[in-house]
DNA sequence: CTCTAGTTGCAACTTGTTCGCAATTAAAAC
DNA sequence: GTTTTAATTGCGAACAAGTTGCAACTAGAG
């Protein structure tokens, strides 16, 4: 569920039609290489550290760009900025630990196969869905 | 799931010990007697309707002290802006239809138990969750 | 009625994100 | 390799949603 699905962010852009030019490279690449959910801020800190001088508008750009084309999949959590993750091979939601803020990732059939059929009695088709749960590491006693 | 859980939004403000000036009469007014889910902008525009020279800012500094109090519920669906509704007697989740931008709630038992479950076997204890269905009308065939 | 802490309007500010524009450049076409 | 052109970039200005400082006002306790 961490690392991407099938090729790499680079190959995927190339068959998009997307240049692949130097910022975009390291942008790319630092993206792919995440192993956490990092919003704009942090992805242009993590290519700064690569490639000082790439201003902080390419980095959104470039988000948006890879959006469209659905290299990416942007997320929302509580603090109010996008965060974002290559396009994952497979569904899945996440627990977000308030305590630390760290992102773990899960899958529930079960709940996924529910919100289908309790869509449907509501004569609702499903066109995406998010489910995040906020927790905190269980005080065991 | 519709209309507010015990007493009326002033009855629960003058209980937190906030007061009841003329505008925020009128902002919990029209908060009480929404149907739907407003944003800012939208509970200013029914405010004004009623009581014109609200500044919005009050609406703001009314919805965060409410929120404070526990008297509110604050979502944030994917179009990026705060939305409210009078705290809910019971938990519920929302659908999202996309085409015409009405919400509309559910609650699923089950959902709500497999989260508790998934989450005890990660080593989590729940804080709070979000679950949103973005659907669009199921065209029969 | 008095007194004070809570509330308000207003304008200025902050934060996260987008945009216009001129300069640069990837990569398609020769 | 050279040419050509549309995509991309850096930069600063602009935006949008939400917050805040402040002086004036007022609900409601005593
Ligand atoms: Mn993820
Ligand atoms: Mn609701
Ligand atoms: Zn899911
Ligand atoms: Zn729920």
């Amino acid at each position: 569920m961490t690392g991407t699905s099938e090729a790499s962010l680079i190959d995927r852009c190339r068959r998009s039609g997307l240049r692949i030019t130097g910022p975009r490279r390291v942008i790319l690449e630092v993206l792919q290489s995440a192993e956490d959910h990092p919003d704009v801020e942090e992805l242009h800190r993590r290519v700064s550290r690569i490639e000082p001088g790439v201003n902080i508008a390419t980095v959104y750009r470039t988000m948006n760009k890879l959006a469209e084309h659905g290299l990416i999949e942007r997320h929302m959590f509580d603090d109010g900025r996008q965060r974002f993750e290559p396009a994952p091979a497979a569904h899945h939601d996440h627990f977000i630990n308030v305590e630390s803020g760290e992102v773990v990732e899960f899958c529930s059939e079960e709940i996924e196969r529910l919100q289908e059929e309790i869509a449907k009695s509501h004569g609702f088709e499903i066109v995406s869905h998010k489910l995040e749960i906020y927790v905190r590491p269980r005080r065991s006693r």
